[in-house]
DNA sequence: TTGTACGCGTTATCAC
DNA sequence: GTGATAACGCGTACAA
């Protein structure tokens, strides 16, 4: 590790010298002649500055905690950590992951956390949350992922369900489907509100009736199947949305009891929980995306935002597979999903 | 954060002395009535030490860099990561987990994670692969988890896919198959091999004939179903092995097309890759769970041992769910695998 | 038994 | 413009 003080004496000026050119600020400061000298020795040398020694003087360690529930547990959202960590990476960052559902307990992950002196924090849910955050975070930059804050203090980005409920509805409807039914979640999440929210709302744009019968919630096995079979059996809707790709998996059980063909008789469209599902199992499901990798992005970035106190510049945002929503719009930010077309959806 | 020095102020002693006694290499050298009264105010002010002064010291920073190609991608093995963190949080050391196959380059971030100062690493690859150890990490301690060494240098914990293969096999035969089918994979992989390898010698063992017409590797997709649909609907077997739980759903939907019953006429065992098959799908297959909390536990510790140049004693090694192999063993280290017996053998 | 002094690599301050 | 020098928090050799 080459350190300063080598690139001082092979330039024959001193620390301090180098330490302003460096670090940018020689503007007016050092002879421009002297800078190219020292910015040439550090390149051939190959410095690299050394982090602690940074960190030891600023308080500045360019790490972030990044503190979940049940990300690693659960396959929903490994993408979200990948968007975060490409952040984080691309802005000179690093990431600790921590698990506070294992044998670990949050507070005292927290503290460790903050011991080695992370300059913020991401504090991701699953699911979409509504969500206290823990008190030891509020004197840091911390943004949630995938969770909103009860007090409304603290930024969040999440999925935009409203236009989840709202596109595939909207898809199903350009695809001429007049007898939508959707098979939702028996859990009382916000986004099972509001992705029912959006279905009714495509439905009313376009002058479907709202027919209750035509609505299922549930949650897995037998009774959720069960409850299928019953509603595309007695109802024959021509079209169903799924709270997500495991019930339409029911779904599509349910067709093939009834010798149905999902993509003629009937048109699904289902969020991707799980990948594994729409990858391997049903090739053919028409699913909305849910924007993991976006929304750890965008938190990594809103988050470094926060401690470097400025808002990047267009340009040091590199590409993501979408646009992101800007860094300094209001406290929740909701990311707009994808529609990925197949086949079980009639054309 | 309260510092040595104003616990030396506190005490009216020298931080050097502060410093012995928190670090336990006062014995002989402090007052003991100093020592108490020093290690009083410490906690008494909640004293914890900066790592990172420490570290710019000792150059030491109990930081672990876990890397991995595609663990947080695929949904297999948070469990791994799980596993890791457990065991670095019991022993007082923190992770950066790095993804190497987004944006990111993997020498860039190793050389990246040095700077940062990790004392050692985790070199993650997914399913048992035979892998090349980049060479940035040969000079640190390094563990490869799920993977093993090409050149037989860096230790690795995998894995006993033999044994699964064994286990399965065992099972059904115990439960009075004679017609076992193995429903592989057709990438060339070492697990492959092995697993097959353990499928025959259970048959072996218990004087069964191997017959290759049942058996069939397969992928993905409608060929894996109709290879599937084949081999069932021609060989009739009454016990099938699967790669995995994937595998074992088309096992079910052959069955069921053929008006066989899983469990009755059909016992299955799989390996349980994904999760949500056996957890939601398919609750009733019996699988055998690969060791990813286990390994990534194992490794971690192995890595710390390397680091602090000594073995832990057994009761430094806290409850996992199974017991770890030796720490000091050979090389290359297999976990045992967890049958979990569900309904899907007859019985 | 205790305290002083120094080093780790960097940045900030303040003379020059 | 430039360069000493102090400070960040800790560990440790060595002097007292």
């Amino acid at each position: 590790m080459t350190t300063m003080k080598e690139i001082a004496e092979r330039t024959g000026v001193s620390v301090s010298s180098v330490s302003l050119v460096l670090n940018g600020r020689d503007a007016g400061r050092v002879k421009p002649s002297i800078a190219k000298k020292v910015r040439d020795v550090a390149d051939a040398l190959g410095y690299k500055p050394n982090p602690l020694a940074r960190s030891l003087r600023t308080s500045r360690t360019r790490i972030l905690g990044f503190v979940s529930e049940e990300i690693a547990t659960t396959p929903f959202a490994g993408g979200i950590i990948l968007g975060a960590q490409d952040a984080a990476s691309a802005a000179g960052y690093m990431m600790i992951t921590v698990n506070v559902d294992g044998l670990t307990d949050e507070p005292e992950e927290i503290a460790a956390l903050k011991r080695y002196g992370v300059d913020g924090f991401l504090y991701a849910k699953m699911s979409n949350r509504i969500t206290d955050v823990p008190e030891g975070l509020a004197e840091y930059p911390t943004v949630l992922v995938d969770a909103t804050d009860r007090a409304g203090r603290v930024p969040s980005v999440t999925p935009d369900e409203v236009g989840i409920g709202y596109d595939a509805t909207k898809r199903l409807i350009d695809a001429g489907c007049t007898r939508i039914a959707y098979v939702g979640c028996s859990e009382p999440m916000v986004a099972q509100r509001l992705r029912f929210e959006g279905y009714r709302r495509a439905l009313e744009e376009s002058g479907l009736p709202f027919d209750d019968r035509l609505t299922t919630n549930v949650m897995f096995h037998r009774p959720a199947q069960d409850a299928v079979d019953r509603l595309i059996g007695e109802q024959r809707p021509d079209g169903v949305f799924c709270w997500n790709d495991a019930r339409a998996l029911y779904v599509y059980q349910a067709a093939m009891k009834l010798d149905l063909t999902v993509g003629e008789d009937l048109s699904v469209v289902g969020v991707d929980n799980h990948r594994l599902i729409a990858e391997t199992l049903v090739p053919e499901l028409t699913t909305v995306e849910l924007p993991h990798y976006e929304m750890g992005y965008w938190a990594t970035r809103k988050v470094i935002s926060m401690i470097e106190d400025r808002v990047p510049s267009a340009d040091e945002l590199p590409h993501t597979t979408a646009p992101l929503p800007p860094l300094d719009g209001p406290v929740e930010t909701r990311v707009r999903c994808t529609l990925i077309d197949k086949d079980s959806v009639a054309r």
